[in-house]
DNA sequence: GGAAGTCAAGTCTCG
DNA sequence: CGAGACTTGACTTCC
């Protein structure tokens, strides 16, 4: 078990998601601000590793408006080696590295256009990744995505995407539970269909649950990640205080995450902590699982 | 310099 | 059918 945070170290100085309105948009302006965040990716990784979170998710704006038409700056050849110096760091400390493309990336929608941008930013996705030389373990998470009113027809539509694909995207895709519409059930489902890894995100499966408990759910996850795929990977996040829906609690709740960690004990995974303070709640996970035979485990699934 | 408003994205609900 | 809600972090504008 490897653990983490998304995108951004609050308690750093600098921001690896720089950046800036469509209007803005110019060669000048993207050249620095994809410097800035590389540099500021690179501190975090290091800052990460000295703190012993090994379990990094990169922010979708690391190339701001990567995969707008508008922008035609050859940011991945400007910066070829920028990535690959960040990726030999990260394989080196034995950082294990995935992305999250925003909610709007849809590959089911019923408007072409709305499909084909979401295939473009997937491409960006894979080539950010793809750029820091890492290999299939390091994925990009999307969600099924919308319903448009018939879900069965939605569901074709999306593994209809997902085969039509590059494989270089392809191989890095992962489908995660969503709190509303896409529950853990269903993404076995569009695992079935597709063969696409599934993430377990528990914070969405207490909101939008079915029939599997815990360690259920976890048991069946096990079952869709490949040997080309490394561990399973969950999303957990700590239930807001006054049960408000969806968004995401501002600390660690120590009792959830004990009990957590408790009830998905038979059962190894790369753990994403997506709570609102960051890097400070990953460091309590750290050190609430310290005693956690898990932690030492890097190996295979 | 800080507060308020805007953006970027697409779906979905409500009137 | 069109306006606004939803979400998130950061930009941008305004005093």
């Amino acid at each position: 078990m490897r653990i983490g945070y998304p995108c951004i170290n609050l308690g750093l100085p600098c921001r690896p998601s720089r950046t800036f309105r469509l209007a803005s948009l110019s060669e000048e302006r993207l050249f620095s601000t994809v410097d800035g965040n590389l540099q500021c990716l690179e501190e975090i990784v290091r800052w990460n590793a000295r703190h012993g979170l090994l379990f990094l998710r990169i922010t979708s704006d690391l190339v701001p408006l990567a995969s707008r038409p508008e922008n035609t700056f050859p940011w991945d050849e400007e910066f070829a080696s920028r990535f690959a110096a960040i990726g030999q760091l990260t394989e080196s400390l034995g950082m294990r590295i995935s992305m999250h493309p925003g909610q709007y990336t849809l590959l089911n929608s019923p408007r072409s256009e709305v499909v084909e941008a979401a295939r473009a930013d997937l491409r960006y996705h894979a080539r950010v990744l793809d750029l820091l030389g890492l290999d299939a373990t390091a994925k990009i998470q999307i969600h099924g995505g919308g319903g448009y009113g018939d879900k069965k027809a939605a569901s074709e539509r999306f593994a209809g995407a997902i085969d039509a694909l590059d494989p270089a995207v392809r191989r890095r895709l992962v489908v995660e539970n969503d709190e509303r519409l896409y529950s853990f059930s269903d993404v076995v489902e569009l695992y079935r269909r597709t063969g696409l890894p599934v993430v377990f995100d528990a914070f969405h499966h207490a909101l939008n649950g079915d029939r599997h408990s815990l360690p259920e759910a976890l048991a069946v996850q096990y079952e869709t990640w490949g040997p080309e795929d490394g561990l399973p990977i969950v999303d957990y996040s700590s239930p807001l205080p006054d049960g408000r829906r969806g968004s995401h609690a501002h600390a660690l709740d120590k009792e959830d995450f004990l009990r957590f960690l408790e009830e998905s004990r038979p059962h190894d995974f790369d753990l994403m902590l997506e709570v609102k303070d960051k890097e400070q709640s990953a460091l309590q996970a750290l050190d609430l699982a310290r005693a956690d035979p898990r932690l030492r485990n890097r190996g295979r699934a």
